[in-house]
DNA sequence: CAACAAAGTGAACGATCATTCAGGGGCTTC
DNA sequence: GAAGCCCCTGAATGATCGTTCACTTTGTTG
C-alpha cells in the first residue's frame, strides 16, 4: 500500500522540486499540517501523520517547532493576523460612508474565508486545542475584527445612515455584528466552488444581506 | 479535593436522590458527557472522565453504550430530532404568511440555541467525530432543516413578498437559507445569559434581520 | 580533506486511551 | 434461601500518542 522507497538510505527524503529552488521544509510542513487539520481535527491527527505527508518522519518536526502545540499556534496565527490586516485595509480604503465601509469590509471577508476555506476552517474549528497561553492573542485580534465591525454600525447609526433593527427600543450593536460575522465567516464551512455562485457573486450576496440587515439607507 | 466515600464498598455509588425516583443511570451518564464534550471537545474527553462525573468507573458505560463512538451519536441524535421537529412544529403553527413563518422558524430556532446552548454546541461542533454511517442520518436532518428556510423563501418570493437579494440577476435560496442558518446556529457559541439582551430579545433580533435580510414587505 | 552546523532517522520512553472481562454485590422472584 | 439478573468494579490488554535522543547524512566553509 506504502510505496516504500526500497533501498534508498542515502537520497533526498523530500520530493525535489528543483535543486535550487525547494520550499523550506516548514513550510511544507505549515502545508501538509494545514491540510491534514482541516480534514480530520487537531487531536486526532498525528505528529506521524504529518510529516509522513512531506516525506519526512515524526522527529524532524522537532528541529523546526517546539512542539505540536506550537505548530497550531504557528498556522492559526499567521492565517488570523493576515485576515485581520485585510479586514483594516479594506475599511481604510473604501471612503468616508459608513455603507460603502461595511460592503467593502463583508466582500473582503467574506472572498477571503471562500478562497481560503481550508486555512479558515481550521483557524476557527481548532483554537480550542491551544494551550490558555497561545489562545490569547488569537482572541485578541477576534475581537478587533469585532470592533472593526461595531464601529462602522456605531458610526452609521450615528449619521443616520443605518436604522438596525431595536428590541424593546433599544440597540444591540455588539450582537449585530456577532450575527454578520457569524454569518460571513461559515461560509467556509460549507462553500465549494462547485457551487452556483462563485467567490464574488457570494461576496456580493452577503455584502447585500448585511446592509439589508442593518437597514442602510439607499446610497 | 476528590470526596472519596471512605468504607462503603457496597453502598450505592450514585449519589442518592430517592429511593424511588433515582434517574437512569443512562441519563446522568449522558448529561456528564453533553458537559464535558461541549467543554473540552470529544476526542480529548476520556471514558473515565465521563464515568467519573456519574461516581462511576470506566467499564459501567459499556453496560449502557456500546461504544463512545455511539454514546456521542446518541446525544447528538437525540438533540438533532428534537430541533428538527421543533422547526417543523414552529412553521406549521405560524399560520399561512411566509413572513411569519420565517419568523416563527428564526424565533424558535434562536431560542433553542440560546437556551440549550451546550447542547447545540455539541450537535454542532463534534458531528465530525462520528463514524461514516452515524453521521449520515445527522446530515440528513440538518439538511431537511435548510430545506424548510429554503421552501419559506421559495414561496415569499413566488407570492410577491421577499425580495431578496440578487447577483448577476439570480438568486441562491439555498446559499441564502445558510447564510441565516449559520448566523442563527452560532449564537450559541458566544451568547450568555449574562448579556445585555435575553433570550427571546435575540429572537426578535435575529427574527428581524432575517425578515430585512430577505427582503421582506410590511406586513 | 577536515571540521562544523543544520536537518533527518528511527528506536525508545512513559503516558494514556478505548475496550474487555472475570469477579462480586444487591435486587426481585420463586 | 436459592436462583437469576442487572449493574458495577478494577485489573488487564493492546494500541497509539507526543516527545526525546544518539546517531547519521548532507552541504558549506576553512
Amino acid at each position: 500500500m506504502t510505496a516504500k522507497r526500497k533501498p534508498a538510505r542515502t537520497v533526498a527524503p523530500v520530493p525535489i522540486v528543483t535543486e535550487r529552488e525547494q520550499r523550506a521544509p516548514v513550510e511544507a510542513i505549515r502545508a501538509a499540517a494545514f491540510a491534514q487539520f482541516a480534514e480530520r481535527g487537531y487531536p486526532v491527527v498525528t505528529v506521524r501523520d504529518i510529516m509522513k505527508a512531506c516525506g519526512l518522519t515524526q522527529g524532524a518536526l522537532y528541529n523546526h517547532f517546539k512542539s505540536k502545540d506550537e505548530l497550531l499556534h504557528d498556522i492559526i496565527a499567521s492565517t488570523q493576523g493576515e485576515l485581520e490586516r485585510l479586514c483594516q485595509q479594506a475599511v481604510a480604503g473604501a471612503g468616508d460612508d459608513p455603507r460603502a465601509k461595511l460592503a467593502a469590509f463583508v466582500r473582503v471577508y467574506v472572498v477571503r474565508h471562500c478562497r481560503l476555506r481550508v486555512e479558515a476552517l481550521v483557524a476557527n474549528r481548532e483554537i480550542g486545542w491551544l494551550g490558555a497561553e497561545r489562545v490569547a492573542d488569537i482572541r485578541r485580534s477576534r475581537r478587533a475584527i469585532r470592533d472593526i465591525v461595531v464601529g462602522i454600525l456605531a458610526e452609521g447609526v450615528e449619521r443616520g445612515l443605518f436604522d438596525p433593527p431595536q428590541v424593546d427600543g433599544r440597540r444591540d450593536l455588539k450582537a449585530m455584528a456577532m450575527a454578520l460575522l457569524d454569518q460571513c465567516t461559515h461560509v467556509s464551512m460549507w462553500y465549494g466552488p462547485g457551487g452556483d455562485l462563485g467567490e464574488d457573486q457570494m461576496a456580493r450576496l452577503y455584502a447585500d444581506m448585511a446592509l439589508r440587515a442593518v437597514g442602510a439607507k439607499p446610497q
